[in-house]
DNA sequence: TCTGGGGTCCTAGGACCC
DNA sequence: TCTGGGGTCCTAGGACCC
């Protein structure tokens, strides 16, 4: 669909976490507050108020660095299913707008407009028109970026906020990337932007100095694409996609981050028997089956090692996400050094095996059986009701080594 | 200042096969 | 006998995003 010159709107909630909280708490209101843990917590922050954005505070913040920054500031916990939920109200208000709605995450969004003009009137009006509805369903500010591209649809709107609209007129695109910093386009983290200084590339403009070859064979594909990404294109990867072809998952993991070292082993296999159960049950609610399971490992001085292992044949079953885990873990621990964060990571997605073996499908089948019962009874009391783990708090019914799950025995039928 | 959790994509090396 | 080249799969690590 080369040269078809597309309407995208990029839609951005602003300080998305913080505005929420403050629908469910109102003295939250022009106040610095941050979202994401308590001031002495270990982790960082998720969202940051404008008013303790003055103070420096940003997201991935360390809490304590917030906290020595701004010391009166209000640190909340954060509330991912008030976050979903004013995220489907997001959701509705766009598809009324367009039926190309993509989320690319909890509070941002791509529209393919398009086309719509003799509906919504031209890019401006329409935007005009749904920054009012937006504030008018779900009480909460956004920003509005409009352009022939993703990227300038991206770019636009965070040079929107807050709560403002900004079209970049087509023609324009490269005239209105020239003087940002090469940092501001998506992608370009620290570590390009260092490479890209080295060169003396700081502008997007200065960029465009450079030819293609040049960039490529400087920087591989991601050169290639950051020279078309300088003139205001979708060159290459995600962006390159259609607004609204969902894709499928690709990875489902869980991690954990301890208050405190420990170098427990029964400690630390019952988290990874936890992470595994948790990896088990998002493949089984999303009709997944995975081939390769993963541990993360890192130590307290941070240092961090991942390690895999494929499986002959896809999986979806706490037991056999565990038995690997643990036996990745095993293998690669160093016995007694502080554990700081542990992790259970599912990918290689395909068919469900055929079972060749009769008696080992028959075992299958049951685990299959009770894990979904244990589902069930997590929706309705709760992520803790249930769990394999031994000794950990929250279990409402007798565990065992022999039978950890507490529901199927092994030569008792389920029905 | 002391670094979360959930993802995606890319690179590079080694194994293995033809 | 001393050595190729391509393709695919697997593993490990890292950059980046929200």
């Amino acid at each position: 669909m080369a040269g078809f010159l597309k309407t995208i709107f990029h839609v951005d909630m602003d300080a998305f976490f913080v505005s929420v909280e403050e629908l469910f708490d109102p003295s939250l209101k022009a106040k610095p507050v941050v979202v994401g843990g308590q001031r002495h917590e270990r982790g960082v922050v998720s969202a940051a108020s404008y008013e303790a954005r003055k103070f420096g505070v940003h997201s991935a913040m360390p809490l304590r660095t917030a906290a020595k920054v701004c010391p009166q500031a209000i640190f909340v916990n954060g509330h991912p299913d008030r976050y979903r939920e004013y995220s489907e109200k997001v959701h509705s208000v766009l598809t009324s707008f367009s039926p190309l709605v993509e989320m690319a995450s909890v509070d941002e969004a791509y529209i393919d407009m398009t086309g719509t003009e003799r509906l919504h009137g031209p890019p401006l009006r329409a935007a005009n028109q749904l920054h009012r509805k937006m504030k008018a369903e779900t009480q909460l500010n956004c920003s509005i970026g409009i352009g022939s591209s993703r990227l300038i649809a991206k770019v636009s709107s965070a040079k929107a906020k807050p709560n403002g609209i900004l079209w970049v007129l087509p023609g324009e695109e490269a005239r209105f990337l020239a003087p940002l910093d090469v940092r501001d386009i998506p992608g370009v983290g620290k570590v390009t932007e260092q490479n890209l200084q080295a060169l003396g590339i700081r502008k997007v403009g200065d960029l465009c100095r450079f030819d293609d070859t040049f960039l490529e064979e400087r920087f591989g594909k991601w050169g290639l694409a950051l020279a078309g990404k300088a003139r205001g294109e979708d060159a290459g990867g995600w962006f390159d996609t259609e607004v609204g072809a969902d894709s499928d998952p690709k990875s489902v993991s869980h991690e954990h981050t301890y208050n405190e070292d420990t170098a427990a082993q029964n400690q630390l296999e019952s988290t990874l028997m936890r992470l595994s159960e948790m990896v088990g049950r998002r493949l089984r609610e999303g009709g997944l089956h995975a081939r390769t399971i993963q541990i993360k490992l890192r130590y307290k001085d941070f240092t961090t090692i991942t390690r895999a292992h494929t499986l002959k044949a896809p999986t979806q079953l706490d037991t056999e996400i565990f038995e690997q885990a643990r036996a990745l873990f095993r293998k690669n621990w160093r016995e007694g050094a502080q554990v700081r964060l542990l992790g259970v990571h599912a990918s290689s997605f395909g068919e469900e095996a055929e079972q060749g073996d009769m008696l080992e499908g028959d075992r299958r089948k049951r685990w299959k059986h009770a894990l979904s019962a244990a589902d069930r009874l997590r929706d309705k009391f709760g992520e803790s009701s249930v769990s394999l783990a031994a000794g950990m708090k929250g279990g409402f019914r007798e565990r065992t080594h022999e039978n950890p799950v507490g529901l199927p025995g092994k030569g008792r039928q389920q029905k």
